[in-house]
DNA sequence: TGGCTGGTTCACCGATCAGTATACCTAGGA
DNA sequence: TCCTAGGTATACTGATCGGTGAACCAGCCA
């Protein structure tokens, strides 16, 4: 199937009843039943599409990943400043977290799926490699002193609030702040 | 079973199988049979000793928490200057980290069992916490201006680090680096 | 000696797992 | 008109899931 040529209604629905259940309730947990019966589809229809399991899983996670990098980049387009534009992904992740109160679908994926060979693996990592890579070009950009190092902690601060977003404290604020300083302090 | 009562012998092999088991392959992916086998113990045996599989999950948990928190008191305790205490944990995190390249077990843990009423949940959120709070004392014990923000945000780092441990990038030295210029900053 | 506790063996339950087989239907294009 | 692609419906496979029932056995303590 050609990225141009649109896909099945059929296949929409699948992906769309795969984001919800993978991403509520986990992917492990989550049978291909399941998913067939609350797309309206037949089982036989969903491995006609996919195949198996796991090369949905990888549809599921490479499709959000499509929505999350969106989301980011008009967060980015949005800033005037260069500096503000380092900590854009801050700006989505508000917006995004407040719909994805079960952390990183990213993560958590990786949690489940221990083998390295699984197809979800290289969705997750090109994910964190792509923001890693957006940090360091924005520094750079911004004329920060050491992109790498900057990078690099954004990601961590950026991954850690992910990872205490399903719990019962409020780590947004503070994190992003402290971002928005860095950034500050290396331009 | 008294807290000073040595565990049966049984319910101790039982413990240190699910541990491996449950953190390397996911706990949603290895049923209680696996944790028998490799236990050398009848499935009848790990019911009368945990009663379900949730609660030897939430004990699995509980046990892996009491190490490590061993580990960061250590830690702790090992300094003497109060402000390097406070940074502590996270040279107990270069240790553990180094054994566990799957990542938070307790993170893990929340993504594959959303069910807030599991009984791990409790066990995980009390991790965090516990760390949190540990935080708090330290910067406040090192007469820190702002205990409760810079705790946060040594926790968001500290997760972040975590987080992105089973990822291909090295995130320690620098997150490392960032907390203790965090601490130095505001004493 | 007798009873209790913690463990054993083994068979079993209904449900669900990922994945396949077979046959039928229907709309669209050559 | 006929063929094909994409979908439907239903039934099925063997394996595994969490959890239980029943009978038995060895050591320990009273």
């Amino acid at each position: 199937m050609p990225a141009q040529q649109a896909a099945s209604p059929a296949r929409s629905r699948i992906l769309a009843a795969a984001e919800t259940l993978f991403y509520d309730r986990g992917i492990t947990a989550v049978g291909v039943d399941l998913i067939a019966e609350h797309s309206g589809v037949t089982k036989r229809t969903l491995y006609n599409q996919f195949g198996s399991k796991a090369r949905l899983v990888a549809a599921y996670l490479a499709e959000r990943d499509r929505r999350w990098r969106d989301l980011v980049r008009e967060a980015v387009d949005r800033c005037e400043d260069p500096a503000d534009a380092v900590t854009a992904p801050f700006d989505a992740l508000r917006t995004w977290n407040a719909a994805s109160p079960r952390g990183c679908a990213f993560i958590n994926a990786l949690a489940e799926l221990p083998d390295p060979a699984h197809p979800a693996h290289r969705v997750a990592e090109d994910q964190k490699r792509w923001l890693l890579g957006l940090f360091r070009d924005l520094a750079a950009a911004a004329g920060c002193a050491e992109p790498d190092a900057l990078a690099t902690r954004l990601l961590v601060l950026h991954e850690g609030t992910l990872a205490t977003g399903p719990l019962p404290f409020d780590t947004l604020p503070d994190t992003v702040d402290l971002a928005r300083r860095l950034v500050r302090a290396d331009v």
